[in-house]
DNA sequence: ATCGTGTGCTACATTTTATGTAGCGTAATG
DNA sequence: CATTACGCTACATAAAATGTAGCACACGAT
């Protein structure tokens, strides 16, 4: 399967520093939106793809085994949630929310 | 050249939903990259790409193209820097930094 | 005036990723 | 059993990123 991203082990970065292996993992299709989907619970793979605007299987399992390698999902009884780590990690793009509506009103 | 982002012309999300435009174009590659790297003053496209890890022009210009059309970024005599909305939108992940230390430590 | 240098940006062949559709094996429920 | 939903995979097609080269333009120095 695909080699699990740590700290260290970065596609994007020469570096290892570890905001580069994140910023690189974030950064791949399907990892923010995975991410925000789970904000209020657990979904079934199936649920998950369906959130996710029917995105490929492919793309989705591949995002899915990364992210459970980085520590930040976890597959249980109610399907894929967040770890403590992972949900720690969403608090940072919360307020994008917010952000988002102010942008769309800057863009009108 | 490449359609302008904004928050209700979306690749990733039939909804329309602002959140969804944002999440989509900060998850292509590099975007989250870019902003993080101007955090501290603007770059030359060239300085850039370096501070990238010398990612492929094409995308970077993409992207950049991409980032000045929903507001983020702009083109000044310095290079390319922050707007004061992509500067707002930036400090959104400035935790990520830290939350990326304690990231690895988790992983030992 | 031209040579060198740095800028933003583009072309294009190759490689890598994502899409879309179908389907597998398994387990729980009727 | 038959059904249903689960996590997950195969594979052909389409899209996106890479790597290398180079363009046109502006500036400053010799």
């Amino acid at each position: 399967m695909s080699q699990a991203i740590k700290p260290g082990r970065v596609r994007g970065s020469r570096t290892g520093r570890p905001i580069m292996a994140l910023l690189d993992l974030l950064g791949r299709r399907w990892s923010l939106r995975i991410l925000w989907e789970l904000r209020a619970g657990a979904l079934t793979s199936r649920a998950l793809r369906t959130a996710c605007d029917d995105a490929s299987p492919t793309v989705l399992q591949t995002r899915l085994d990364e992210l459970r390698g980085a520590g930040f999902l976890q597959l249980g009884d109610d399907g894929y949630g967040l770890t403590p780590l992972g949900r720690e990690l969403l608090e940072n793009f919360l307020p994008l929310h917010r952000f988002a509506d102010r942008w769309r009103k800057q863009m009108d």
